[in-house]
DNA sequence: GTGAAAGCGCTAACAC
DNA sequence: GTGTTAGCGCTTTCAC
């Protein structure tokens, strides 16, 4: 109770040995004698020794703590990377340090000068800005960096995605095979390069059905409910509203459902929708909800196991994986023929 | 680029001053000659110094961090609350290290070594176990903690949960309220008071309104979607099934109404439902669902307040604050009054 | 107000 | 194999 904390130095006086023995045998660089060896385990256990990080990480300047810097902590779709990324660092005795930017440059920038100061061995971060982020700051120190989600516009660094163009193109596609004609699109922002992919996406193919680009009927949000809240209802009030939405995260999906439920619109009748990202309860929503799913899964564990590759000699590595469109019934207008 | 880094020596030096006195600078400590003060602001900016955490925390023996432990990273009710830990933790000068037990008490005890390890300032967990979480380790090495969401048996620690008791009682008795009249409950694993806590209240309801305790309509689950979903077809499959389930987290009641649509029940007419835990989307699903709502944030920053104020010398504190009971229309049955 | 010097706990080079 | 030694970067007495 309140005991002092006992250091190595303890151990070996206990042990009977010198400190350099201890530490030898803790951390199976080299061999010892097996009786000492032993010495040293009991006196470990007795003392209840726990050798100090901070010590550890001075003496060998780095530490093995990966920062992970998320946009939004209480986005499904980040915290479900997050588990990805978690069982890889945890297998290669890796901790994580969580980080929430809250899409914000400045308290992300924050974190990053946490990471260089702790000399942390890697950064997992999906960008507050395409443009904006200061990553060049961690290359320079050379920790190893990996994007995930959101791509960045001058750094040379590995990523993982999806192809965000492929899935937005396709699910609104799908919306117009559906026989929805006036599509509207509720992006996130600008400064983000998952916006400006689904966004084009989108584009691509309205321009594939012949059909001409609306500027009225893309909203810009802020991948929360409430933003998106706000821009269905804008796009509703207009007065020639859209029949149909694509929605580009599954926050602003939530939103936008709501905002046209208490319009009391029927989905899919009055309007169609398919959102970005699965979650569990998509199946479960009034009606379920098609969407465009990422492998959430996968891109944690693919980013973790290029953080462990990391090698400044080699290129960077661009990976992208592919989105699947889960068709459910918020796209599936009664009487119309199933794109599925 | 792969520039070394600039340590308090190379300040020192470039500023014409010593080591000290940057250290006093920097920590704002005692004062320092205006002129020299500046020196060295200019020389940190010129180099881009950084202080390195570790050699600070072993000089201080103490690191400003937090570790906060929760039992699972994907369910949102859990990030929520970390939501509401980082905005003090931030405030204050403390970073967070978020560690996922997975409800693994050995995954758990690795964190705890951590925390021991780093000499962390303080640690907040939503703990595996009642009684099996290995706390006294870090009361006897000083480190202050706060228990969320769980108690903990044998442990002096301030803690901040809900009544949990009386929101699955006021659950039960509006299932009943509402004309139910047989009540299945599915709980969570026994390892944690949540469960127990929410089966007393669930219990006492049914006590309260004159009925008889039924094993049969009890299912233990893990607080997942998967278990719950198991344990629900078992409940239904039951020859004489319950017309009503209260569902004790949020994970699970996304499980239970899975399996209850997958059969063709209706909620709320066969079956209503009430479940613990409310989320954005909970306003969504087909039918709306009615749950008991704990105040996530706010638990959030009283265990982070606590945590600040944490004094071995004072007792422990037990914070408990009210749920909410939000009706929706997953327990209005078609023709009964409603209880609201 | 400021510098010199000691030392936090650990590991890695170097002897033996 | 094993002990001795030096030193990682920083803060904090202690003199002055």
């Amino acid at each position: 109770m309140g005991k002092r904390h006992s250091t190595i130095r303890d151990v070996a006086g206990l042990a009977g040995v010198s400190e350099a023995t201890v530490s030898r045998v803790l951390n199976s660089s080299t061999t010892v004698a097996p009786a000492k060896a032993k010495a040293v385990h009991d006196a470990v256990a007795k003392l209840g020794y726990e050798p100090f990080g901070p010590a550890k990480a001075l003496r060998q300047s780095r530490v093995r703590v990966w920062a992970v810097i998320i946009a939004d902590i209480e986005n499904p779709f980040f915290t479900s990377v997050v588990r990805g990324i978690e069982d890889i660092a945890h297998a290669n005795g890796y901790r994580l340090v969580l980080c929430n930017s809250d899409e914000d440059v400045a308290k992300e920038a924050g974190y990053l000068d946490i990471a260089i100061r702790e000399r942390m061995s890697g950064v997992v971060i999906a960008a507050a800005s395409t443009t904006g982020s200061h990553i060049e700051r961690l290359l320079d120190d050379r920790i190893p960096v990996v994007t995930i989600d959101r791509r960045l516009d001058h750094a040379h660094v590995d990523s993982v995605v999806v192809d965000n163009h492929a899935g937005a193109r396709e699910a609104t596609l799908h919306l117009l095979a559906s026989g929805y004609s006036r599509i509207g699109c509720i992006v996130g922002p600008t400064e983000v390069s998952t916006s400006s992919e689904r966004l084009a996406g989108y584009r691509s193919a309205l321009r594939h059905a012949g059909h001409r680009y609306d500027k009225a009927l893309v909203r810009r949000a802020d991948y929360r409910e409430a933003g998106a809240y706000k821009a269905t209802n804008a796009l509703l009030d207009d007065a020639d509203p859209p029949d149909a939405l694509f929605v580009a995260n599954n926050r602003m999906t939530v939103g936008a459902i709501r905002a046209i439920h208490e319009r009391g619109l029927s989905i899919p009748d009055d309007i169609g929708l398919v959102g970005f990202d699965d979650s569990p309860v998509a199946e479960l929503m009034r009606p379920t909800v098609t969407v465009v799913a990422q492998p959430v899964h996968e891109i944690g564990r693919i980013a973790a196991e290029l953080l462990l590759e990391a090698d400044p000699n080699r290129p960077a590595r661009d990976v992208v994986l592919a989105p699947r469109l889960v068709v459910r019934e918020s796209s599936r207008r009664s009487g119309a023929t199933s794109a599925r």
